[in-house]
DNA sequence: CTGCCGCCCGACCGATCGGTCGGAGGGAAC
DNA sequence: GTTCCCTCCGACCGATCGGTCGGGCGGCAG
């Protein structure tokens, strides 16, 4: 523990990541980790005392990349639209930059583990920075919609639409790459993702004058 | 098999969506399949070959379930905007009305398996119907775009941001419902899921006269 | 030098994994 | 009755699972 830069803790966190990513908790198994790491199994255990712990680890690091990128740009002093622009060029960079990020942001979105988060330390930490980044988006446009320079709608449904189009649109690996007939990850296409994305948010909740609702029904 | 209805097969099937749903393909035993299904754990085995068969058993199913919902609407004789409209409804009809959906379509579009779909056939039926729907939605949306009645962007790119706004969403579960400050399913948070869905895919895609063109390239 | 400590490993543990096998039970055909 | 087939099950298999244990190795303090 003396050495806080060890270097096989932060391989071991990098190849869980990639594995985790593609084939989730139960998939992965600590033998496939270390091989992975170039470590002998008992070596796992001397840095990271379970599987779970591991795997709350990679998480944390994941969602602790994704919460730096955000706080700066809850900072600024610009308005609400601007925010939003910066957050999604700021989240779809993370997400080029780091290809496993968005499959495991999305495994810790909808997963049910079979490990209760709750009961490790490491777990409620996690549930702490994926709180915390929730909250800081919510209230950003809550607050864009509450003076009238976003539309008003249901902040927390644009949220969950915006995660949407950006983690899913990232995490769709081959089947994203079938349907735009090309890699994902090339600069062209992160910096197309990123101009549709802002192109759509910006159209979809322009601010408009006070208009009879249009197409609502169940 | 001379009983089609064969009432295990389908018990089998109904609780193994269930099981993998929440947990994934890994995550999830024969053993624990079979008791939620009442059965032995060989029983399973005279219903499906293995287990990566009763895994594309599951989500075949899923996926037929969707493309059933998707075929009416692409024949209706009325413009692209209406399709979309009532793709939007139908889709979230079937999320909400089989909670296990969301999770599963989830899973099949961004997960890799430790199996290869193209090497049973029931892998390959998965592979056709997902295209089929893809395809048909990718579809819907570049004929309303090439004949003005949407906005231009790229087809593909709205047809993953539609995947995340419908599908992302319901898969959510405990996470949207902290998000939400209530429950996903009832019958109130649909209505209005439906009605932010369908109001922000209008002002997202809505036509507009010529403009200097914005995030529109390639 | 000796002793300690962080890092690593091979061998091993009980449990569970997916899957097989031989046979029990029961209804339909004859 | 007998035979056949469909459905189901308990017992069993080798492999792999997460995790433990005792010890080897190398650097550093005394």
């Amino acid at each position: 523990m003396s050495d806080v830069n060890s270097s096989s803790r932060d391989k071991i966190l990098e190849v869980a990541e990639a594995l985790y990513a593609r084939r989730g908790f139960a998939g992965v198994g600590m033998r496939e980790v270390a091989d992975a790491a170039g470590l002998g199994k008992s070596s796992l255990f001397h840095h990271f005392r379970s599987k779970v712990q591991l795997y709350l680890a990679v998480l944390e690091r994941v969602l602790g990349r994704i919460e730096e990128r955000l706080q700066p740009i809850l900072a600024l002093q610009v308005g609400a639209a601007e925010k939003l622009d910066r957050w999604i060029d700021a989240v779809i960079d993370e997400l080029a930059e780091q290809p496993a990020t968005a499959r495991m942001l999305l495994r810790a979105l909808f997963e049910e583990e079979e490990f209760e988060t709750g009961n490790w330390p490491e777990g409620q930490a996690v549930d702490r920075r994926l709180a915390a980044v929730l909250e800081g988006i919510t209230r950003m446009i809550a607050i864009g919609m509450r003076n009238g320079e976003l539309r008003t709608a249901s902040a927390p449904h644009v949220v969950q639409t915006l995660i949407g189009a950006t983690i899913f649109h990232f995490a769709s690996g081959e089947i994203g790459e079938g349907l735009l007939g090309g890699p994902l990850l090339s600069a062209e296409a992160v910096r197309e993702r990123k101009a549709e994305t802002k192109a759509f948010f910006h159209y979809g909740l322009a601010a408009r004058p006070a208009q009879s609702g249009e197409g609502e029904k169940s």
